[in-house]
DNA sequence: AAATACAATGACATCCACTTTCATCAAAAA
DNA sequence: TTTTTGATGAAAGTGGATGTCATTGTATTT
């Protein structure tokens, strides 16, 4: 059977992006924030942009406990509900999405990119990182529509090794 | 572009199954548990051989709660810590495979169906439906591939509203 | 600028799924 | 049957996440 595939559309994060592109997005990240803040009429605090800061320089999908470290290190007297309630608000305000992997961990990322959320779980060092292939997508809503199924959301969680692993360990 | 694809491969679980067949599993599954048990001199227990019951005749991913509140029903008087204990022991068995969900639940299915598990899961009455279609591993393997990730178990996490609750609601 | 209103912070307590502890029980061995 | 040793279950503990509340900080009003 020959069916027409779409080529891969692989993005590896921010090994593509340029300084200004990262600075750009960044800065519009945080407009949108301060955006939400202002018409819930909840306040700008000293944390609230620490806190995002950190978020969005990271650039790839954390949780609560990776950037509680790095602001630590930097900066002083931040409390871990600070980080959690700041989290939480970013998902609120629609700049982060809040999402799971088998740990017990709440995980979020930058906001933004569809319903689809394909993943690669590095069993070696924990690194996540995101890959973008619409053409599975089709196939898996075929199925699903097959079993009767109405997707409303996709994701997929590939674990192995990745490639920083690989050449250190071989 | 065209490629070689393979037809869509779906199974429906226990509604394909026979009356003979689920038996026969569930006698061979209780076997291979045994032998287990006798060769790491750990004992067969009553609640050990009710919970094996419980998870094989409900024949889908399940987690702890659904397996106790079988149990206490039926026939009462045991612990939540053993039905725990008694999870992780079929994992360590080789006959359940241990995988999580959004939710905080620690998920059990019977193992056995290789490295490859695609699930869907209702957002509306949480069941949790297995399907299976190996044309989709290609592409994800191929993904990988091309950004230096060897991969090492592949899941698909399908959230929606399945065809009994559609028309319950429609 | 100062006072006022009220949201945010952070130390601490609580929640929840899950695990461990330990006195007691029971399965397998002797 | 007696002994050995793993299993059970009630209760305590664990860890991530959230709630509580006195205090602090922000933004608005005067
Ligand atoms: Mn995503
Ligand atoms: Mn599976
Ligand atoms: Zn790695
Ligand atoms: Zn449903």
């Amino acid at each position: 059977m020959k069916v027409d595939v779409i080529v891969f559309e692989c993005r590896e994060g921010s090994l593509l992006q340029t300084e200004a592109v990262v600075t750009q997005k960044k800065q519009k990240v945080k407009e949108q924030f301060h955006l939400f803040l202002t018409k819930k009429r909840l306040k700008a605090t000293l944390q609230r942009n620490l806190i995002l800061d950190a978020f969005v320089d990271l650039d790839r999908p954390t949780h609560m406990d990776e950037l509680y470290l790095v602001l630590r290190s930097k900066h002083s007297h931040i409390g871990h509900a600070t980080v959690y309630r700041a989290l939480r608000l970013f998902a609120a305000a629609g700049i982060a999405r809040e999402f799971s992997l088998g740990d017990g961990l709440t995980r979020y990322e930058l906001a933004g990119h569809g319903k689809r959320h394909d993943y690669l779980v590095c069993s070696d060092c924990g690194t996540v990182t995101e890959f973008d292939n619409s053409s599975i997508e089709q196939r898996q809503l075929a199925v699903a529509r097959s079993m009767g199924f109405t997707v409303e959301a996709l994701k997929i969680e590939l674990r192995g090794v990745c490639s920083r692993c690989l050449t250190q360990s071989g």
